[in-house]
DNA sequence: TAGATTGTTAATCGATTAACAATC
DNA sequence: TAGATTGTTAATCGATTAACAATC
């Protein structure tokens, strides 16, 4: 492949959100759109946008803008979006549940084929056709299948060593929704979805107010 | 109240994490860190830690380090965790459900007080003592029990007009979970949680690997 | 006192914005 | 061709890291 040079995590989490606003524009049958145009409607600069994209090359065409359809599939490819995942859900709580209610993951490649948990009274409902196995059983499923993500939703006191065990057994990425920070090793991607941080940050804001 | 200087909003979301790794050492009994002990255990640089903090004046104890228990209480103050809030979710949908259940914002000072839906299904039915109410009812729970905060857990078709309605009802602060960016007039704080962004950042990382 | 560690200034690094030549 | 808009370089701005004097 290619050497790029490095692009920054700033950059790659702006992605998805013109992702989204490319995705509304091709549903209205909009085909073109400029930079100027889009930074009005997110609200950011139209230089943003531009040397955004350039990061991963030139998706524009001068005097013109850029063709919506085009630089939508663009996105999704640098994404990722256009392959499939393999996802478990550990820890079918109320959270896991939710999450594997979801269905608009599937649309965008992400499939959810695996449900663990400990508890007696989970392992055997199912939900949207997939059962919830036991615990146990997860690292024979994780490696016959080669389960791509495990989506964590376990208590905080477990979600090390269940990490642990799926890094060794060779996942790719973990969704982490426990208030806690995962070590691992680099193969290992996480993302992490602190709800509570998230929560205190908008007291923060709330009060914020207060001081201007 | 004092005139500070504008605190950049990259700090502040460093704030909850701090927080969280200080209460852990408080239940584990230690009273004193020092910036290099902290930002060893956080993976974080000792500079940017003290950075930080001196951003909200002086914690710390030149020789010492930072008293835990004090300095977990001043971050709380900061964020404005040492007050209450009163919350509503509207949209008692799966992750509604899910966060509906969640006990532990409580112990913070979020106050869960009403739960909303359009679905006579739902209506009436309760969560943790809480009756899922009628969204019709919505506006005057609203005034009557000055609601701080509402947890948007709705479909992104109707999310527009319930923000926009709420902020005219003197809300503060909405959660946002759908995935629509909300423009409302600043009086109202918004913090979005961006499930399928966090999801696809995720797929990029995995792939990321492959160009190394 | 000597040692340790903060608070804070200065240096570096990186990200954003502005400007404009290239070009469709 | 003239007008529009990109791609890209340069300028600015902000955030992080390093260094060290202050001080407990």
């Amino acid at each position: 492949m290619t050497e790029e040079r490095k692009i920054s995590m700033a950059v790659i989490r702006r992605l998805p959100r013109y992702y989204r606003y490319l995705g509304e524009l091709l549903e209205k049958g909009v085909d073109k759109i400029s930079s100027r145009e889009l930074s009005e409607k997110m609200n950011v600069t139209a230089s943003q946008i531009r040397q955004d994209l350039n990061n991963f090359g030139g998706f524009g065409q001068q005097g013109y803008g850029y063709n919506v359809e085009y630089l939508h599939s663009e996105i999704a490819k640098i994404l990722g979006l256009d392959q499939n995942y393999k996802m478990i859900i550990v820890g079918v709580g109320n959270l896991g549940q939710a999450l594997a209610n979801y269905g608009s993951f599937e649309k965008r490649g992400f499939h959810l084929v695996g449900l663990f948990d400990v508890n007696p009274r989970l392992i055997g409902m199912s939900i949207r056709g997939i059962e919830v196995k036991d615990i146990d059983q997860m690292e024979q499923f994780v490696k016959e299948n080669k389960i791509d993500i495990a989506i964590l939703t376990v208590p905080k006191t477990r979600v090390k060593d269940i990490a642990e065990n799926l890094a060794s057994w060779g996942i790719k990425g973990l969704w982490n929704f426990s208030p806690v920070d995962l070590f691992l090793p680099s193969e290992v991607q996480i993302e992490n979805v602190h709800l509570s941080h998230s929560l205190m940050t908008l007291a923060y804001k709330i009060n914020e107010g207060d001081n201007l």
